[in-house]
DNA sequence: GCATTTATTTGCGTATGCATTAAAAAATGC
DNA sequence: GCATTTTTTAATGCATACGCAAATAAATGC
């Protein structure tokens, strides 16, 4: 019942997406259109359109004879995605405090930031980064902007592949989580300024500890 | 010498666009690939390579054996673009504030300022909403993100096609380049907070106006 | 040797053909 | 007549072929 037979194009995009998380197509990279048809056991056609979505979504980018390019990101990079999380995410927690939101509405919410706890206290950083995901994954989704939901989605997929290297550069994220919790309580109270207010700081709170992250360990690029 | 043969879906991407501007592919229709294979005289690999493109940048729909739609703005969807573009762009001029740019690096800003002042005492709106893209464009770029400048100029494209219909029904933007003109200063002063918060106002209102003079015309799609 | 030209390779852009399958039309049963 | 099945139609997704131009290698002139 679970099948589901998946377009050429579809599963390119989903294995050319998955292999660049996993780092098998590894940032810098350059391959050729044929390389990635045989790669996936397909004609070009699907992979050129894989790849043009991928391009727009700024995963790689088509050097015509050059091959196709899996985009490494420069701190630069980071402080701009950064940036944008923080302006669109803060707005999203502003609305979100001004949507009369119940405590059943904000479930998964605050399922996230138990989650986020639980895994601190195992340290399991994967999970923990996979709980922290679908917090700020929620917290747009609550925030009901399907234009920032998109961005925020591309923006967080940018950033994906450079943590797994970041992750365990870092000190343990504890206080990262009473951030998460007083965003909660500031939607939950409909304080919509605090909700923002806090949600921006938090947001460029991990920037700074990220871009001095990389700054230290003489990343340049991920 | 300003020969430059453009590529199939080069020109696909440009004319459809046009095409979708000026109105000739109205909101809300649907085409074919052969029909805009036929319609670009070319065929339907460059123009499913363009629709692709143009499909991720929000201004169309692939629906399989539907056909290809133009996409049709709600006042809803004016709204989520105009929050983007308020945060963003609220960003991009704190940012240009912090960048100590002197006279000569805002000399394009100030123009477009001055040919909105120009249009308006000429009673020319096209010319206005020409200036007024200009200077929102080089306001973001001043920002320095480049990845602000990549959305903000999507948003923008979207928002362009309902403008040719908004346009004339409003009062004339006189107020409007006060607005500029406070940013214009806040960014020559260095003064990142009123920069960000000036903008911030300019943007709300506009969205306020718009949405209002949709709802007051009963403006369900554009 | 080095620069310049010529030849060769090869990756890409586009056209084209075909199998698939969703939608529309027709036919059948009741 | 209306619902259901069967047939037909046709738009799409994909594979494939091919010409062109860029990149590389080889050859030539000096």
């Amino acid at each position: 019942m679970t099948e589901k037979p998946l377009s050429s194009s579809q599963r390119a995009i989903h294995e050319l997406r998955a292999k660049i998380f996993s780092g098998e197509l590894a940032a810098g990279s350059d391959h050729l259109e044929s390389e990635l048809a045989e790669l996936l056991d397909m004609s070009r056609t699907p992979v050129r359109e894989a790849v043009l979505t991928l391009e727009s979504q700024g995963l790689l980018e088509m050097r015509p004879r050059k091959g196709v390019r899996i985009l490494p990101l420069s701190p630069e990079d980071m402080a701009e995605i950064y940036d944008v999380l923080t302006e669109l995410e803060s707005h999203a927690a502003e609305k979100a405090a001004e949507s009369c939101y119940d405590k059943e509405d904000l479930r998964l919410l605050s399922k996230a930031i138990d989650d986020m706890d639980a895994a601190i206290a195992k340290n399991d950083l994967d999970s923990w980064a996979e709980a922290d995901d679908r917090f700020h994954a929620e917290l747009v989704r609550l925030g009901g902007n399907s234009r920032i939901q998109a961005i925020v989605s591309m923006m967080s997929d940018q950033v994906r592949r450079a943590r797994s290297t970041t992750l365990f550069m870092r000190p343990l994220p504890t206080k990262s989580n009473e951030d998460h919790r007083a965003v909660y309580h500031a939607i939950c109270n409909g304080d919509a300024a605090t909700a923002r207010d806090s949600h921006r700081q938090h947001r460029q709170h991990a920037k700074a500890i990220l871009v001095e992250l990389l700054g230290k360990h003489r990343l340049r690029f991920l």
